[in-house]
DNA sequence: GCTTGTTTCAAACAATCGTTTGAAATTCTT
DNA sequence: AAGAATTTCAAACGATTGTTTGAAACAAGC
C-alpha cells in the first residue's frame, strides 16, 4: 500500500547491454573510475559506485541522495527515477555484488564436497570457502570491491529494520549450506553449538573487514597493515578454524570461566 | 571555533568529579531505578534512559532528539540545555556504562595478575576478565544493561567519524592493558599476531553482542537463546580461548588455506 | 518579603531531507 | 525524417532535522 504504482521508472532492467555502442564522450570529467569510454550515459553504474563509496563512508542514513548524485555527477532526480527509492538504491548497491559473492561460495564449496566424495570436508577447507569469494572482492583494487567489504560489515550491525530483513533474506540459503557442512565437520558438536560457532565466525569476519583504522590502531595493528584485507583474511581463517574445534564446554567447567551466579 | 561559548548550560557539571572518589556515594537515593519517589526532576536520567533505549533500536542518525524527549517525558529544549548537543547525549550514554565496565575490567585483571604473582595469566582467566564485567551488564534486567551492551556492539561498526574517535579514545587504556597480558600468555606468538587476534576477540564480542535476532535466526539459533546474552557469552569464551591459542599460520601453511594469487 | 540562579516550556529558526513534477533533451523505432 | 519512448534537468513540494530563543515556573539564600 506503500508503494505508489504511478511512479516512472526506466524502461528496461539492468545493465548487461552496457556495451552499446560508446558514442560521444563528451567532456566527461569523473573522479576515480577509467573513463575509456561509453562512460556518459550508464548513470546507473555511476549511481551505484557513487552510493557504495558514500554508504560505506557515513552509512544508510547519513549519506543524502544530493550526496550520491553529486558525487556521480547526474542529476538527483536520477536516484529516484532508476532505483525508485533511496533503500532500493541501498539494496541494489548490494545484490550487485552480494549475489555473485554468496554464489561463488556455495559453487566453492559443492565444488569441494564433490571432490571429497562423500567423506566430510575440513574445517579449514569450509573456511576457505566462505573467505576465497571475499578475498577476490578484497584484491578487486580496480573496482570498489574493498569498500563494498567494509559496507558489507558495517550493514551486519545496521539498526535499520529493512536492511535486517534484507541482509537475512540474502543470506539464508549460504548460510544454511555451511552450517550443514560444519555440522559434518564436527560430528562431536552439538547442533546447537555448530549455529553458535558459525554464527561467531559471520561475526568475526564481518566485524574486522568492516573496522576502523581507528580500532584497529588501539589494538596496536600497524597502519600499513589495517586496510590489507587480504592479510587480515589470511591471520583470521587460523583464529577462527581453530576456535570451531574448540572442546565443547561442558557445565562443570563453566566455573572455571566465570564465577556462578554474582 | 565551532563551539558559541554562549550557551546556556546546566549549574553542576554531571559525573567528572564523581568518579574521583569512588567511596563517596553521597546522598544518592536513587540505588538503583524505580521511580519509587523523586522521579519527577532528574530530567537528565530520564533522558539518559530514553536515548539508550532508542539509540540501540534506530542508530545515531535515525533517532531524533524528539523521539527521545518525548519517550522521556521532558521538553525537547531539555536535551540541548542539559547535553549542549546530539553528539554529547550519545556520548554521555556511553561513558555512563562504559566507563564502570573498562573500569571494572581493568580492575579484574589486575587482581588476577596479583594473585598470580608474576606468573603470566591463562588466556581463560585473561577473557574472564574482559567477559565477566560485560556479564555484570548483561545480568543486570532491571536496567538498561542489555540494551546498553547491543548498542554498544553497533557503536562500533557505526561510520560516524565522532563515534570512532571516542569509542577509540574509551577504550584505549583497557585494550592496551590487555594485549600486554595476551602477549605475556602468549609468549610463542609475535607481538604482530597477538595484536590481530586481540583484535578479532574484540571484534567477536561486540558483533555477536550486537547481532540482530533475524541474523541469529538464520544461523539457527534457537529463539529463546537470541537474546540471552549470558548464554552467548559462555559459549564464546571457549571458542576465543582456542583461537587465541591457535598455531601461528607458516607462510608455507598459506597455500593450505588460499591458492597463491590467480 | 524580594532577589538570584536554575530549570522548563512553547515557539520558532534555518537547513536539509526524500520525493515528485512537467518540460526539455535525447535515443530508439519506423 | 517523423514520431514514440526513454532519460535528464531545474525547481519545487511537504516534512523533519538539530538548535536557539525569551519568557514563565521553580528553588534556594538572605
Amino acid at each position: 500500500m506503500s508503494q505508489p504504482v504511478v511512479r516512472r521508472l526506466p524502461a528496461e532492467g539492468v545493465s548487461g547491454s552496457a556495451a552499446a555502442i560508446p558514442t560521444l564522450i563528451g567532456g566527461g570529467v569523473l573522479g576515480k573510475l577509467a573513463d575509456r569510454s561509453a562512460d556518459v550515459g550508464d548513470t546507473k553504474r555511476r549511481i551505484l559506485d557513487a552510493a557504495e563509496e558514500l554508504f560505506m563512508e557515513h552509512g544508510f542514513e547519513a549519506t543524502s541522495l544530493r550526496l550520491i548524485t553529486t558525487a556521480a555527477g547526474v542529476n538527483l532526480a536520477a536516484a529516484n527515477y532508476h532505483f525508485g527509492s533511496k533503500e532500493e538504491l541501498f539494496q541494489a548497491v548490494f545484490t550487485r555484488r552480494l549475489d555473485p559473492m554468496n554464489h561463488d561460495r556455495m559453487a566453492l564449496l559443492a565444488a569441494y564436497e564433490a571432490a571429497a566424495g562423500g567423506q566430510p570436508l575440513t574445517c579449514e577447507r569450509i573456511i576457505s570457502a566462505m573467505f576465497i569469494p571475499a578475498l577476490k572482492l578484497a584484491r578487486d583494487h580496480e573496482q570498489g570491491g574493498k569498500n563494498f567489504l567494509r559496507l558489507l560489515g558495517r550493514a551486519y550491525a545496521d539498526p535499520a529494520p529493512f536492511i535486517r530483513e534484507f541482509l537475512s533474506r540474502q543470506y539464508a540459503e549460504m548460510v544454511g549450506r555451511f552450517r550443514a557442512a560444519f555440522g559434518e565437520a564436527l560430528p562431536h558438536l552439538p547442533r546447537e553449538e555448530v549455529s553458535w560457532r558459525l554464527h561467531f565466525v559471520m561475526g568475526a569476519l564481518s566485524y574486522t573487514l568492516a573496522g576502523s583504522d581507528g580500532l584497529k590502531l588501539i589494538s596496536q595493528i600497524r597502519p600499513e597493515d589495517a586496510d590489507n584485507d587480504e592479510l587480515l583474511l589470511k591471520r583470521l581463517a587460523p583464529f577462527l578454524a581453530a576456535g570451531l574445534r574448540a572442546p565443547v564446554g561442558s557445565p562443570q567447567d563453566q566455573h572455571q570461566w566465570f564465577p556462578e551466579s554474582d
